[in-house]
DNA sequence: CTGTAAGCGAGACGGTACGTCGAGTCTTCAG
DNA sequence: CTGAAGACTCGACGTACCGTCTCGCTTACAG
């Protein structure tokens, strides 16, 4: 029962599987996939697949990771608000097309898959949660942001609304979902200062 | 094939798949419940399921409905923000029992059943959405609450980080997020008032 | 884990089973058939030969008693030797066709599957050899047959010479064996008359 | 692709794989042993096996002529009758050891594998008839055995029954069947003589 | 008050995919 | 430059559920 020897992977198989993967998850979509069919696609045998992953959601995670997902390194110009918009945009627009319902299809799967949970968040979603932090950070440092804030929680505010249209499909995601949500989240829902008699 | 006759309903095989699906869905999990399972542990036919609900998916969410999500009318003290975070708390606590996890797995199943994705949307997420607009909309009346915004946005905005924890796993749903949320949304993010040289 | 039900067995798709079964037995051979082609020629789920049979031997067993073995009631004309070559010679006739080749990769399966193995015992072998013993003791009792020879042994000596060339395949099986051997057996291998002075 | 050349060839590990094929085949038994389970115990690489036999048969096969197969040559103490019980007691009691079931396995598998059944014949079986038949043709020039008679049926009529147990399993080999048998096949059966009115 | 047609429990059916095993081939690396 | 190690493609295994389809058996309405 060793692991198998890494440096022995056959990295052609290794491609066409994520490959195959990835076309099946966008067309046939996620659930509709089987392991077998990647198998049949990628031209691979079925434990060539089993034996580097722990299931289907486990490759379509690879898959998306190497195929789809840009490296997003955070912007900075300066304008927190700005960047923020540029950041949420770019992935609202990943979300509006094929590649959202395969990421849809992923974290469906991870709700019963704590394994496939964890990797998910730990290879998708903290890396960007950590590079937009950071981001804040410095956002706040320079008197953008309020500084009385969890930053964990800012994040679930502007990308929560995000996921939220993705996943319960109640309208889709739209290019300027982003500037309402920034808008939204900065301004606070406040009224803006009373008409009559305020102190 | 004329539908079946409601009327001729057996009431006990209803309740009992329903709480069968309920038990299943919170003990081995949504995913690893299978349609058979819930038929034999309410003693029925698989036929009496099939007849009646179109997946398994729809038969948990009947479950869900009658048998875990409250009424929940929207409170109305007077105080918007105070009645958005006794509702908020309401959901929160109820995502984070067991309940939470049968809400992920329908989401999940409801990724890539649109006929399922629409009754979710209908029975449970429109109802309560409709009374968090009124609400809203009273509070805009009432000068609680910022006139320029997009209700639909601001329930977004004030859910989706809630839905996040819940089908992200990041972690946990905590019931003193609803509160955190509200500071935030309502105050907003931009900093307090710049210390030196503001106008 | 009950049995299935036996009353509610689909007769026409136990015939499509065995007749599968027989005809690739015969084509591509016991061994190179499988569990699966015989479903599939069948036109049949996999589950419903693994329901009724425990494996593709007993399937095939039951594919040969039921459409190749003759009943073959033992033939009595009152000259056993006579009976015995036409009941010999009908064996030989039918292990030399396709039938005798399926008969021999039930054996081989046999070999290490004892279940196997005693069904085929008692519902390929035994009858016969029953109906054998009867015939013999008949030809005891008329003075045809020795009188102080164990039955089984007899039928062994019979039989053995036949299923040695079947299954060790030094030479076919052929229609006049069965003579000769019982020119052998009955006549034994001693010397005719010593031709100069025995005692 | 010419032949591998049998000078190079490691003798140790030609050992450790026919050893490791005897031991298999005794004890998880001759169909459930996998070339690559006696690879594994041979601590020899799979390759190594196809390299130098053709079937996990031809493996077994070599090992039982090298490891458990005696040279026989067949006794001649001018009593062939003698002789014969001695021969076929011999044979009886190896069969009924482990060895009789690795020798049913490889006739199992000779059923569907023509090479095996003629290499088989020619390595185990052929050797052996000849010796016997010349030992018989010793006896018939001696006026031991009748001359009428073809003595490949003679020996097919001797080693039959053996085989019959073997691979039928209806009751095991012992060691005084052979005595049973010669008994028969010599004496024939033939009643005595008739006790009344014979001359 | 009695057919008769529905819903019902039960579960066999044709399928699809599962995850595993082993066959036989091909590649890499150490001695 | 052989041989151990083992990754590869492929085919089949036996199992789990799918959703459909009979079966008899209540059960309740219509004649």
């Amino acid at each position: 029962m060793p692991d198998p020897n890494p440096q022995r992977r056959n990295e052609e198989a290794r491609k066409a599987i994520l490959t195959a993967a990835m076309e099946l998850s966008t067309d046939p979509g996620f659930q509709a996939t089987s392991v077998e069919a990647i198998a049949k696609r990628a031209g691979v045998g079925k434990q060539t697949i089993y034996r580097w992953w722990q299931s289907k959601g486990a490759v379509v995670l690879d898959a998306l990771n190497e195929l789809a997902l840009p490296t997003m390194s955070f912007p900075d110009t300066g304008d927190v608000i700005a960047d923020l918009r540029t950041q949420l945009t770019g992935v609202a627009t990943l979300l509006r097309q094929s590649e959202g319902r395969v990421f849809a299809g992923l974290v469906s799967a991870a709700q019963n898959d704590d394994s496939l949970s964890r990797t998910m968040i730990e290879t998708i979603l903290q890396p960007r949660v950590d590079a937009c932090r950071e981001r804040l950070e410095r956002a706040q440092r320079q008197g953008q942001l309020r500084r009385d804030v969890d930053l964990e929680e800012v994040i679930e505010l502007l990308y929560g609304p995000l996921y939220y249209r993705l996943l319960f499909r109640t309208q889709p995601v739209t290019t300027d979902q982003p500037a309402q949500i920034i808008d939204l989240a900065f301004t606070g829902l406040r009224p803006k200062r009373s008409r009559r008699g305020s102190p």
